[in-house]
DNA sequence: CTAGTGATTCCCT
DNA sequence: GGGAATCACTAGC
């Protein structure tokens, strides 16, 4: 018999901890954005841990900038950047605020609102792809900067909220080396930092870091 | 399935 | 000015 999820939402001390503790934790639980068409909710299935300024791979590790600055702010809330002249990516900042540690949620599983993403992932080829991988679920999920800074256990109508969902068993809980993240050469080796759902059919591929050369 | 590459713009050095 | 916590597409196995 399958555990109905939990609709309950996270408080904030969820939060408020280490992020190596907050991050396998976040396996199983549900994140809500609310658009015109209706709210779209994904199981979170895929992960990774950036621990603030010790942590050469982390956006924080050169102090605080206008982009990072909601690293550097209180838990609970969420940290949007864009990338790659395209995408954006969001987090969740962990505690105690300064640490400047959050948690890129890099893959889930829609559970609601599947038709309202798949307007936003065209190019999905199955309802696994829509949010596969990090620019994946910000799009799926309509996120973008102007939701940089938002508290995600706020009460009250919020663009963005997270419910308890059912948690992982550790058992099922796998982690090994960040994806794709620079600055720091065996990465693998001192942060296997992503973590994910042994199994999950959601879970993105891994790819190594590869520092590309402009263009002539 | 894996590996290679172009796209595109913001941010920090 | 260089690089980026990525994706979509192609070729080949």
């Amino acid at each position: 018999m399958i555990a109905t999820p939990d609709r309950t939402p996270l408080p904030r001390t969820f939060f408020d901890r280490p992020v190596l503790e907050v991050a396998p934790d976040l396996l199983g639980r549900i994140l809500v954005r609310a658009t015109p068409d209706g709210p779209i909710a994904v199981r979170l299935t895929e992960v990774e841990a950036y621990d603030g300024g010790n942590d050469p791979g982390s956006h924080a590790c050169r102090g605080r900038t206008p982009r990072n600055d909601v690293m550097f702010g209180p838990p609970g809330h969420v940290y949007v950047y864009f990338t790659y002249g395209m995408w954006h990516c969001m987090n969740l900042v962990c505690g105690p605020a300064g640490r400047a540690s959050a948690v890129l949620l890099r893959a889930g599983e829609i559970v609601e609102g599947a038709e309202a993403a798949r307007l936003r992932r065209l190019s999905a080829r199955n309802d696994k792809e829509l949010a596969k991988g990090p620019a994946r679920l910000a799009t799926a999920l309509d996120v973008d900067r102007t939701l940089d800074g938002t508290d995600a256990c706020a009460s009250g109508e919020t663009p963005l909220r997270i419910l308890a969902g059912t948690p992982i068993a550790s058992g099922q809980v796998r982690n090994g080396p960040r994806t794709g993240v620079s600055g720091a050469g065996g990465d693998g080796e001192l942060h296997p930092w992503r973590y994910w759902i042994d199994g999950d059919p959601t879970v993105s591929p891994y790819r190594a870091h590869v520092p590309r050369r402009r263009r002539t």
